[in-house]
DNA sequence: AAATTGTTTTTTCACGATAAAAGACATTAC
DNA sequence: GTAATGTCTTTTATCGTGAAAAAACAATTT
């Protein structure tokens, strides 16, 4: 099958987006530039809008002729990366099924289950290992460890060393960054969340990733940039299959950023490692809560 | 060509050693286990011992013929391993010649040049990517990030954080786990080697990694333990190219390290924390030291 | 002349295929 | 009856291939 065109269709949707808002599209550059593909790819699109009817293209003359209707769209299922279709598969049996410790994962079979080639599968287990969830064996197959209560302690250990750092870093920014006028941006935002909590309190997960981002960036450390990846999967999959609560955990974590937020805008470190410290301590808690294997931590953690 | 029989060949090397020490060969399980290969792979190894006239091979009887002669092991071109292969082509562009930041990287181009598959070389590049020293834009080439002084900043500041945490843990562990007794076998062959400095200094940095590798074990959290993997890599490969006052560097790392044993053994943390900074400081001060791009760091840093 | 469009070349992504290596099962030897 | 050997099956490692997407180059247009 070699390769799906879920670039072209995905683009294709957004670009529909832009139909709705304007009367002629701009150049094939432009339109490369804002929807993030090759000319190649805007070109495949503007062929398929010409042929739907949806413009009138004769070279730089791009008119809409119509707004896009609900069909003109490409299902999202046709639209996500093969990758993105994998990570899902995976996290769910993870995290879902019951993927006990040291269970072993077979490349060829699971690539037949997905309905994927093994090449792909390959490199999503590649690339999935520095979450450090799974270790391959030379040679051989991949071992599962499992999301254990271990886990959580050590991923939140890094977590909390990582951030208290960063945020010592934020407080250091001088006056000008830029860093300043992104945490005010986020401070309205968790202010408008905070008054429609009651409607719209699942938005919140988006907000904390960019916020906590943007503090890890203020280290300067790409090692530490980016441990906030695993951070962020690990949440993200979790929260996902794990609602029970959500709405009274969010409110609670709001108010922390909040004033986690203003200890940083008064720059003194104590404050802010006392409202980091915070913050993070429950975030520790609501992961750990929502772990089954109570008790199973003493025993992976003493088995060196 | 799809496999090459590397691990074949690798094994053969390694079992022509049993061959020159005993008379007669153990069961085909023992000896998988003791060279780490599958039965598959034994008999391969045992046929051609037998083929060659090394041994008298009939079910459980393998008697040894004839000591293995110079031209009876494989050539060590041959017993490598792809990824290992890439690896050092792939380093030594990176590090011998002139790969300047921002430069970015051909799948297809390197992949011929090095003689191999472009899944292979794929999926070294993903492996390889958890050192933070490429990045890869989506559905497009990898960029290099160089191994610029600001990228050695910031490892041996997450090294810092890690070793220092370690170290404290590795004091509170109860006087009864191997790691102490370990870290007595790790200090004779400290003195050992101390003694001898003057033939094998080139002997240390394989000491070196196991030491810290021991330390960072006493943090039982598999993200310090992994990320030992990038301190490793970029010593094994900087020092490969870097041996301009090896032998200083050396002797002066061995009495830190010896100093840094004598602190654990103590279980003072105070003294520990003094001896693994000292020894740290040094170990940054090296790497520091052979990076050419001076200045650079801030321009780096203050970049965003 | 600079930007845009038209055309061609290259590169990435993903697959199936194949030999090496591992693993499972059956048989034999002690 | 346990542990070895003999045989067969499955899985992993690697490659070549082909379509999607990017990038480079050439020809227009304003």
């Amino acid at each position: 099958m070699s390769k799906s065109n879920n670039v072209y269709k995905e683009a294709y949707n957004r670009a529909l987006r832009l139909v709705e808002e304007t009367r002629r599209l701009p150049s094939e550059p432009e339109l490369g530039a804002l929807l993030g593909v090759s000319r190649t790819t805007v070109r495949a699109i503007l062929a398929r809008m010409e042929e739907t009817g949806l413009i009138l293209w004769n070279k730089r003359d791009k008119t809409v002729l119509r707004a896009p209707q609900h069909r003109d769209f490409f299902p999202d299922e046709e639209t996500d990366t093969l990758s993105q279709i994998i990570e899902r598969n995976f996290m769910r049996r993870l995290l879902a099924g019951g993927a006990e410790a040291g269970m072993q994962i077979n490349e060829l079979e699971m690539a037949r289950e997905i309905g994927v080639g093994t090449t792909s599968l390959r490199e999503f287990l590649i690339r999935f290992s520095r979450f450090g969830l799974i270790e391959k064996r030379r040679n051989s197959h991949w071992v599962l460890k499992g999301f254990t209560r271990a886990f959580a302690l050590e991923l939140t250990e890094i977590r909390e060393m990582f951030e208290l750092r960063s945020a010592a870093a934020f407080c250091r920014l001088p006056p000008g960054n830029p860093a300043w006028a992104e945490l005010d941006g986020l401070e309205v935002e968790h202010r408008e969340l905070e008054a429609a909590i009651a409607e719209r309190f699942t938005a919140f997960s988006e907000l904390d990733e960019r916020f906590h981002r943007l503090v890890h960036r203020a280290s300067h450390n790409r090692f530490i940039v980016d441990f906030y990846d695993v951070i962020a999967m690990i949440f993200h999959y979790h929260y996902q299959w794990n609602k029970v609560g959500e709405r009274q955990r969010n409110t609670v974590a709001l108010s922390e950023h909040l004033a986690y937020i203003a200890a940083l805008k008064s720059r003194d470190p104590a404050r802010v490692e006392a409202a980091c410290r915070k913050h993070l301590e429950s975030a520790r808690q609501t992961l750990l809560a929502s772990i089954p294997d109570c008790g199973q931590a003493e025993a992976d953690n003493s088995a060196k």
